[in-house]
DNA sequence: CTAACTAGATACTGATACTCTCCAATATTG
DNA sequence: CAATATTGGAGAGTATCAGTATCTAGTTAG
């Protein structure tokens, strides 16, 4: 399979994948000449999972090639790739932050603070930070709640994880974390809707969307 | 209060705080002449609104201009608040998209279809794509799971809404949905450390980070 | 009066994710 | 076998975004 037939198979264009290719994102192609490489299978699966990365989880591309890494130099434990797919999203700052108010939290809800990774729970207080900076504090009994349902899917996905090989683990596991995240986002964003209109009613010119 | 006053009461550097008043983020100040305005708590207010829009929920400017403007002149439907909200957040091509696949989980899910916006069923459908096309099926009863979960946070959301004032329910609505998005990933990614490390256990090299 | 500050406009920057252009070296096709 | 098309590889160029910086007067505090 040549590159632009990779490029059809998979709708992204040459150029782009020559940046993936620069930005080993992807693995090289057999050169079987000095101007001429061979892709396969393997490309077609790699490219898509790279702009379902990039495109869906939306990370950007040096976050997508740690990710990428991770999954193909796994490291011992599980626990630690978990880490790996964690840090990909936490688009934290290097450093500080008091952890002490997540500390509390995670301790109220059961979820050990030491087996937990700093920059996760930094995110954590970042978070709420934003929010009182906002002017919105959220009452500890929803923050309550929303860990309790956090809790149960947490628990969903990891027995969902495969045990029978631990490639496919490490697999299931970074891609159940990274790209159901906009899944999750979106079901909120529908079950919100769904509680408003319930709650609330609607008027006739709710729902349009895209005229603007 | 003058500009260098402002900027110093909310970290916000004055040259940040001119560009948010030339996009229009930002209302202007009085000016008392051709070269000096007056600022007041509501610039203070204000400002630390845009800081956790732009940095916490991470919408654009763009995004955060048009959440800004709904909150200031609401619809008439609060309903139609959180369509603005959710616009906000959806980063969704133009158009198409087959919604028929989100349509049968909403009504699995009893979810009103015609309740929910386009936008937001396409977000899902695009969601779901980019899971299958990075080869990760997920389990009708894992997506039930969450759906679960996420119907019961929506229900606290929308509970959590006061009803004296229309004006602290439109803030309340916005802001719930778009600065809780953070708060809600990273006690998903907590709770999946500490599920994790329950079903798996850890290494001694977890939980170190910040090391790259 | 002088030094510091300001509004407003324009221009510039740095990061990111591509996208384009070239060239020599094949590969394909007629 | 010659004309045409394609490729690998490298470097430069582009678009967008979210700020920063500079400049010109005008204004104000000490």
């Amino acid at each position: 399979m040549r590159i632009s037939q990779l490029a059809a198979a998979t709708e992204v264009p040459v150029a782009t994948i020559k940046y993936y290719l620069r930005e080993k994102l992807l693995h090289d192609g057999v050169l079987t000449s000095a101007t001429q490489a061979r892709y396969d299978d393997s490309h077609v699966r790699r490219l898509k999972l790279i702009r379902a990365l990039i495109g869906t989880a939306g990370l950007s591309v040096s976050a997508t090639r740690e990710v990428l890494l991770g999954l193909e130099n796994p490291p011992e434990s599980g626990h630690d790739l978990l880490g790996i797919a964690h840090h990909a999203v936490s688009r934290t700052a290097p450093d500080d932050a008091d952890l002490s108010s997540a500390q509390e939290l995670l301790d109220r809800w059961g979820w050990g603070a030491e087996t937990c990774d700093r920059d996760t729970q930094a995110a954590l207080v970042k978070a709420l930070h934003g929010l009182s900076e906002a002017g919105f504090e959220a009452p500890a009994a929803l923050l309550d709640r929303y860990a309790t349902a956090m809790q149960d899917i947490a628990e969903a996905d990891v027995e969902s994880v495969p045990t029978d090989s631990a490639e496919a683990a490490m697999r299931h596991v970074v891609l159940g974390t990274l790209l159901m995240e906009p899944v999750l986002l979106a079901m909120r964003r529908l079950a919100q809707q769904s509680a408003s209109f319930r709650r609330f009613g609607g008027t006739e010119t709710s729902r349009q969307s895209g005229t603007e």
